[in-house]
DNA sequence: ATGACACGCCGAGCGTGA
């Protein structure tokens, strides 16, 4: 029998903004995997000391301002990589593959593209093309391989609150939906579609329009497994409390539980 | 239709996010 393995995926747009509430919610909640997304910060900067005390192993990989990852692991890391496994490096910190009671768990902080057509819509579409010749030469969809983290797609209209006003918008592209959908058939699964079906559940809103609020969200930050790992999820949720805390960040934590 | 907030940049507006 497998440990149990919960892993939590949120985009805190920057950890020493966000400290306080990190450090609440882990204190709190204590997931066994911490994948953390825009930490903007630089890897001798990043704030190690406060996660080592709550009894997590801290593992980076940032830059100055822009993107940066980092995955916490109570049990100890068997194998550590940042960036894309071969090749050119990537233009940001955005991938960091750790792999922890025989699980290979990649935190991705997916480009978010910026707007159609330009250069960074094009190098989000090659980003994730080449995600998945990455898990084609390196992984098998046979082995327990869970990929979390800020995706910047929404699959589909369930996960957007007004799927009319979406449709051929930044992150709710054709383009977009069949890079995702490329990447999902190396043999992964949507793991919290194994369970909900209805629309309405979100994990990012906006700042600006009152999106909390009105629950007017995206479900953009995912977790994906293959098939070993989907036996043993057995639920995914977002948890919307950190949302209401003072200054938060525009995406709330999602967190799988495996078996 | 557009912009709305929040972040890090080093010291002010600006680029970026989604």
């Amino acid at each position: 029998m497998p440990t149990p393995l919960s892993i939590m995926s949120w985009n805190v747009n920057s950890i020493r903004a966000r400290l306080d509430h990190v450090l609440t919610y882990l204190y709190d909640n204590a997931p066994d995997v911490v994948c953390l997304q825009e930490t903007k910060v630089e890897d001798k900067l990043f704030p190690r000391v406060p996660f080592m005390e709550l009894g997590y192993e801290v593992h980076v990989h940032g830059g100055k301002a822009l993107a940066g990852v980092a995955t916490l692991t109570k049990a100890k890391a068997e194998e550590v990589r940042g960036g894309f496994a071969e090749g050119e490096p990537d233009r940001h910190p955005r991938i960091l593959m750790v792999r922890v009671q025989g699980v290979r768990i990649y935190n991705l902080y997916v480009p978010n593209g910026t707007e159609l057509g330009g250069d960074a819509f094009a190098y989000k579409l090659a980003w994730l093309r080449r995600l998945r010749a990455e898990l084609d030469a390196t992984c098998s969809p046979t082995e327990p391989l869970v990929i979390v983290g800020d995706f910047n797609i929404a699959p589909d209209e369930r996960d957007v609150f007004d799927a009319e006003r979406f449709v051929g918008r930044l992150l709710f592209t054709d383009e977009e939906h069949e890079v995702l959908a490329n990447l999902v058939a190396f043999g992964l699964r949507d793991c919290f579609r194994l369970h909900v079906s209805e629309g309405g559940h979100y994990s990012w809103y906006d700042y600006r329009t009152n999106g909390f609020e009105l629950n007017e969200g995206l479900r953009i930050d995912h977790v994906y497994a293959t098939a070993p790992m989907v036996e043993r999820c057995e639920e995914v949720i977002h948890d919307r409390k950190p949302r209401s805390w003072e200054v938060p960040s525009d995406h709330v934590p999602v967190i799988a539980r495996f078996s």
